[in-house]
DNA sequence: ATAATTGTATTAATGTAATAATACAATTAT
DNA sequence: ATAATTGTATTATTACATTAATACAATTAT
């Protein structure tokens, strides 16, 4: 359950780290559907960040359909499998695009792409 | 040479548009070594934006060892094509590589990654 | 019922990146 | 020599993201 740490010194910010954190969770299913959220508060604390910080992440959360929150009561994960699957998929797909696009805009060809992908997958 | 615009309404900041846009043209050698730079004033009041962003732009350039500029005479692409070469492989591999720790990170395999790529290159 | 816990909303403070204004210095062209 | 053009340096302004402080509202637990 969301073991995550906050690196104050990092020029990223806060509220950026600990939503990749918690959708890093999410998406490798380390956090699952009906699971709670710690509460904004209390995550806060443990963060030693604000909690103002904590409800931006969860409200962008909410938006994008993970998670719902009541007040009182607190957030819990409603994502399905079946749609975090599907975020996960589309996320390395966009990745892998503007990879590509990227690559064929500083001269090299599909070939060279692949041939440099294979020799990373080997050694590294 | 340097045909470029600047995208106001952007959220990416002018001066790393215009350094994007040079470092293409310079990796992908439509800009050689040897070239005269547009100065820094001319420049500006095309893209229609500070002669200090500009300056700041040619400035990172010339710290990275791509350009040289003098008072008076302006700025030249002085890097070699060898220098560029190994700097465009470069930028690839650790794109590529960030790609994969992603991948990884998310729960994708090697060979996942492979496919996804394979598939995106025969359909783009 | 009451207290504690939860999320929400509003406003303010802070820091910093980005841009701009202006004056200075060297080279080049006339 | 002089004017025009080039880059340099310093300082100030602006805008915005980030974070924080505080008060409010709903639910839950006692």
């Amino acid at each position: 359950m969301l073991r995550l740490s906050i690196d104050e010194s990092s020029a990223v910010p806060v509220h950026q780290q600990l939503k990749q954190a918690i959708m890093l969770d999410i998406l490798s299913e380390r956090f699952q559907s009906g699971d709670r959220m710690p509460s904004i508060r209390s995550l806060a604390k443990i963060l030693k960040i604000n909690p103002n910080t904590v409800a931006k992440v969860y409200y962008t959360l909410e938006e994008e359909g993970f998670v719902e929150g009541k007040r009182g009561s607190g957030y819990i994960l409603t994502a399905k499998r079946s749609r975090t699957d599907k975020f996960r998929e589309g996320l390395l797909e966009s990745e892998v695009k503007s990879l590509l696009e990227k690559a064929l805009s500083l001269g090299f060809t599909k070939k060279d792409l692949l041939e440099i992908m294979r020799r990373l997958l080997e050694n590294g």
